[in-house]
DNA sequence: AAACCTTCCAACCGCACTGGC
DNA sequence: GGCCAGTGCGGTTGGAAGGTT
């Protein structure tokens, strides 16, 4: 027996949302919560069902939403999930603020994919290509060269599965300890809900300065995920511990940008891709993020300024911006050209067969 | 100016998963 | 253990908007 249908369709509206309409889902769920979504359309006065609703809720009407144009951090950030994770987008989203799967899926499959299949970089692989036309000899000799970068790369990714996995079950264990401990407070990315817990006593995990807040949270060393939250942002001299009423305010938009710990697992993966891989340098208090490396820097940049020609960026003016501000146009243009060698080298060291991700 | 084409994204669809009964 | 409701997730689509011929 098939699953029955969501809720009955006959009657109800369908497509794009009126302004009506909108203002009718939100002050409902401004006044009564959001509740059971297949409930809500007829408390609400909405002809639509509670599937829609949802959606459009989560996706749209949202408060804490960011719209417009995706920044290079952004797009940095996608791209570099995008790499290890696929196309998993509620993942992907959890790690960038305020920003819907639906919007990031819809971006990568609009900008970012073209992109890359443009420059000749699978966008399901992130390798290039041109592998094809290797030689066997060539491509044998760098399979085998290679195989280690390609046993780094997995376990970046697996590293990244099982963060995801960890953070996953501290979520749930938030949730549950948050409707046993009205002391905690809740904290709502587009597609996640974390709840921090005022009391308790952090492990402090630096990981670095980053231009966001960053935010490591981490557990008791009883294993009991007592957790909470420490951010410091750049300048600061203190890190603060989030849940203290003084900082909370300040740092819940901060929070919503850096809830979790994953940005820093890339760090981990990417700088580690450079100097060798060991489950020591995988540890936060051993990372420089700071660093230079060919992932992070190059590989992303490149995508995303590839449209920059010599010509046009000898001005100064757009390489400064999308270049952190160092060097001239046909300087970023050169140093593009070294990122993307740079990352081909990368990226052609690992075995063709079977893919990289 | 009109027809056609392309791009973009909000919204839909269907499957998967989870938890309650 | 099986059924079902509720929800999450990723793939796909419809149509509006903008661009090109």
């Amino acid at each position: 027996m098939g699953r029955s249908p969501c809720c009955d369709k006959v009657g109800l509206k369908k497509g794009p949302w009126t302004p009506e309409e909108d203002q009718k889902l939100l002050a409902y769920i401004q006044q009564h919560g959001r509740g059971s979504w297949r409930s809500l359309p007829a408390k609400a006065g909405l002809q639509r069902c509670g599937k829609s609703c949802r959606l459009r809720w989560t996706n749209y009407l949202r408060p804490d939403i960011k719209r417009g144009k995706f920044s290079l951090q952004e797009e940095q950030t996608i791209i570099q999930l995008h790499a290890l994770l696929g196309n998993r987008w509620s993942a992907i989203a959890t790690h960038l603020s305020k920003r819907t799967d639906n919007e990031i899926k819809n971006y990568w499959n609009t900008h970012l994919k073209k992109r890359l299949d443009k420059m000749g970089i699978d966008p399901i692989t992130h390798k290039p290509k041109n592998d094809a036309l290797l030689s066997t000899n060539d491509a044998q000799s760098k399979n085998a060269a290679n195989l280690s970068h390609m046993a780094q790369w997995e376990s970046a990714r697996l590293e990244a599965e099982a963060r995801l996995v960890r953070e996953s079950k501290i979520r749930s264990h938030f949730i549950q300890h948050q409707q046993s401990n009205p002391s905690s407070f809740a904290l709502e990315s587009p597609t996640s809900t974390l709840t921090v817990s005022e009391n308790a006593h952090p492990i402090i995990t630096r990981i670095g300065v980053s231009p966001m807040p960053m935010i490591e949270l981490v557990g008791t060393t009883s294993g009991s995920c007592e957790t909470t939250g420490i951010v410091k942002e750049e300048g600061d001299q203190e890190w603060k511990e989030l849940g203290s009423s003084n900082n909370l305010a300040d740092y819940e938009e901060g929070l919503g940008t850096s809830l979790s710990s994953f940005t820093s697992s890339l760090h981990d993966m990417t700088i580690s891709m450079e100097g060798g891989w060991t489950p020591e340098s995988l540890r936060p208090s051993n990372i420089n993020v700071n660093s230079g490396n060919i992932m992070e820097e190059g590989y992303t940049n490149l995508l995303l300024n590839d449209s920059i020609e010599p010509s046009l960026s000898d001005s100064g003016k757009d390489s400064d911006e999308n270049s952190g501000g160092s060097g001239n146009g046909r300087d970023y243009y050169e140093d593009n050209k070294n990122y993307w060698d740079s990352i081909l080298d990368l990226v052609n060291s690992s075995p063709s067969d079977p893919p990289m991700f």
